[in-house]
DNA sequence: ACTTGACCTAGAGGACACTCTAGATTCTAG
DNA sequence: CTAGAATCTAGAGTGTCCTCTAGGTCAAGT
């Protein structure tokens, strides 16, 4: 087990390590986001360990990814439930990949759109052209 | 010119072919979010021109996309104010279209982490065990 | 010892992007 | 002609996700 080697972190150095402010972390405690509770000190700060920063890490992945924070309660509710439930947890992962996919492509499109009116204004740029060609509103092919 | 035929639409109609509420058209034209002014009938309804539908479905992708309102708005004076200031224009695009790649990227990183779950639990339904291996908030590689 | 900075709680506040309400008018189908 | 649907305005309200405040306690360096 060279897991769980009694390190522990501090509030802030958990914040600087994850990539969140300390008042979200707080707010994840409150709000149930996360998996076990927090160990405290003799006069009551938070100890982080190593599994609390693993699963906080994950945290900000599926945020990343759009999971609202709802979903990530129930996520790490049914984690914190312990063995039996990982047909749930499956699916809600699976669900949570499809919309990554369908949030993916419309990026790519976006982006598609976008290269193209950049496309557009270099190339006016380079002709130095004022032949109202540059109406951005104009997407539909019919050019005069 | 093919492109300016005559034929207008209602809000409704814009709503549904743009996929926004009425509401949040009118909340954009009072944002200023659009390029021109959206004409109206003698007794004060708005009557969308195609261009002004063309300019939506942009602003629906740039949305998409992540482009807060804020610089949908600058982009939208932008090209209010007529030709000029094409670099602007450009640059703007430029920086959303380097923010959709970022995120593309964060999108790519956070599905692979999703998968690696996914296939944890797959692996642990087909075995059936409980040997510890589930715990979700292990994540990295160290495993007894 | 003292100062500076990190930490604590509970709750208020804020940014964002709409969404809805109320009360009135107008259009359209039967 | 009339009932119901669509539209209008100005402004209030909502959901999400934090962020900040106030008023303290605690810890570490000099």
């Amino acid at each position: 087990m060279a897991d769980d080697d009694g390190r522990t972190f501090t509030i802030g150095e958990v914040a600087g390590a994850v990539g969140m402010s300390v008042h979200a972390l707080r707010f994840y405690e409150r709000e149930q986001l996360l998996v076990g509770p927090i160990e405290r000190t003799a006069s009551g700060r938070r100890r982080y360990r190593p599994v609390d920063v693993d699963w906080l890490r994950v945290c900000t992945r599926l945020r990343e990814s759009g999971m609202p924070l709802t979903e990530l309660k129930r996520f790490a509710t049914l984690v914190r439930e312990g063995p039996g439930n990982e047909i749930e947890r499956l699916s809600l992962l699976d669900a949570q990949r499809e919309r990554v996919d369908q949030q993916i492509r419309a990026l790519e499109q976006a982006r598609e759109i976008i290269t193209w009116k950049v496309d557009v204004y270099e190339q006016h740029l380079r002709n130095d052209e004022a032949i109202g060609l540059w109406d951005p509103t104009l997407t539909t092919g019919a050019q005069p």
